[in-house]
DNA sequence: AATTCGTGGGC
DNA sequence: TGCCCAAGAAT
């Protein structure tokens, strides 16, 4: 593809900051370890990526560190229980990402040889991963010139090009936009480079312009309102949604929990028994839902936000023995002992329900003191 | 093409 | 406080 003498200045400068500016992440090799020979592990670079799938850095660090201490492979990942990789995942959202993510690494292990493929074409085959993550990995893993578009790289493209037309009908030009720019030399450090350049320069609220390297061939700056790009189509109104949530607690204080369908919303984890949640205002709430007869106290309603509706969720607890519960006809399910509930697939709006009726929930269990043991 | 799909942090 | 946003994918 033809690049034109400005793009490719771009181009220069962008990765030249880049060597002097990029972030250290757990994830990335920089630029002084490359030089040294080191190359990014396929594995590593896709379980990055799909975790910060619109995800912060921030929220990723953590889990990264936790997969790859406990699936250091593919093949390992491939080889793991689903229910374990949920529990590991449980807390970072759109668990679709952790169904696929099992799914890919099945794929690979299995159906790859234990290799991921190396071009965005064979990678874009694979569960989870779409138009972007396929140009990531194949730039950052296998160093092709792949054009690499997520919303950081909108948003300085957008900016440099003054692109007026609105997301996200205007990704085929800003896809065109980038492929004009990237490199054959070093394109998974331009990628690394823009995205960098997102994150810390060119933001969304008071781009740091003046720090730009690119900031003199830039059309929004000229125009003096760089914050006026990316353009986005309006956004659509968030419905209330209301529901009832069930804490039972028995005599041992372990909780009565259940498996979500493998599909949908928090599709594969695991909840409390809850009605369905609705936009009804007329108040069905509750307790003539709850999952077996009792004395159900309201311990009042949390509020968790998803993408597309509020959740006012009324919380109900209930102190059962087992066998009363079973007599009642508690549906499938198990009892699951307060000490390992922190351990459990339960996604935050279940934390929060348990958490309200159970205040000390997952606090660390208070431990009797052990005298101190002398060696030798 | 428009919806569905989480969560936490910043301002 | 309510809104915006974050390395998007699947249907």
């Amino acid at each position: 593809m033809t690049k034109s003498p400005a793009a490719a200045d771009q181009t220069g400068k962008i990765v030249a900051w880049y060597d002097r500016h990029h972030r250290d992440l757990p994830w990335r090799i920089s630029p002084p370890m490359a030089a040294r020979g080191i190359r990014p592990d396929p594995y590593k670079v896709w379980l990055s990526e799909v975790m910060l799938q619109q995800t912060t850095v921030q929220a990723v660090k953590s889990y990264f560190t936790l997969f790859t201490a406990k699936w250091p492979t593919v093949t390992g990942l491939a080889e793991a229980e689903t229910e374990e990789v949920m529990k590991a995942w449980a807390g970072l959202g759109y668990y679709a990402r952790a169904r696929n993510l099992k799914k890919c690494a099945e794929a690979v292990a299995y159906s790859h040889g234990g290799r991921f493929p190396d071009t965005e074409e064979g990678l874009k085959a694979l569960p989870g991963i779409g138009d972007y993550t396929a140009a990531a990995i194949a730039a950052i893993a296998f160093d092709r010139p792949a054009a690499v578009l997520d919303g950081n790289v909108e948003r300085v493209i957008s900016r440099l090009n003054a692109v007026d037309a609105p997301l996200p009908g205007s990704k085929p030009l800003m896809r065109a936009l980038v492929a004009r720019m990237t490199p054959t030399a070093r394109p998974g450090d331009f990628a690394q480079a823009m995205m960098d350049l997102g994150a810390t320069i060119c933001t969304p609220k008071r781009p740091a312009c003046a720090l730009c390297p690119v900031n003199e061939s830039c059309a929004a700056l000229a125009s003096d309102d760089p914050e006026r790009f990316p353009v986005k189509a309006g956004k659509k109104e968030r419905p209330v949604r209301l529901g009832a949530a069930f804490v039972a607690i028995d005599e041992t204080g372990a909780v009565f929990l259940r498996k979500r369908p493998g599909h949908g919303l928090l599709g594969g984890m695991t909840e409390v028994p809850n009605t369905d949640w609705t936009a009804r205002q007329d108040g069905d709430t509750g307790t003539d839902t709850a999952p077996f007869d009792g004395k159900w106290h309201d311990c009042g309603t949390v509020v968790h936000v998803f993408t597309h509706f509020e959740l006012r969720l009324t919380v109900f607890r209930s102190r059962v023995s087992r066998t009363t519960a079973a007599g009642q006809g508690v549906g499938p399910g198990w009892w699951e002992p307060e000490e390992s509930l922190a351990g459990e697939a339960l996604p935050s709006v279940m934390k929060k329900a348990i958490k309200q009726a159970i205040p000390d929930a997952f606090q660390p269990r208070p431990r009797a003191i052990e005298p101190m043991q002398s060696r030798g």
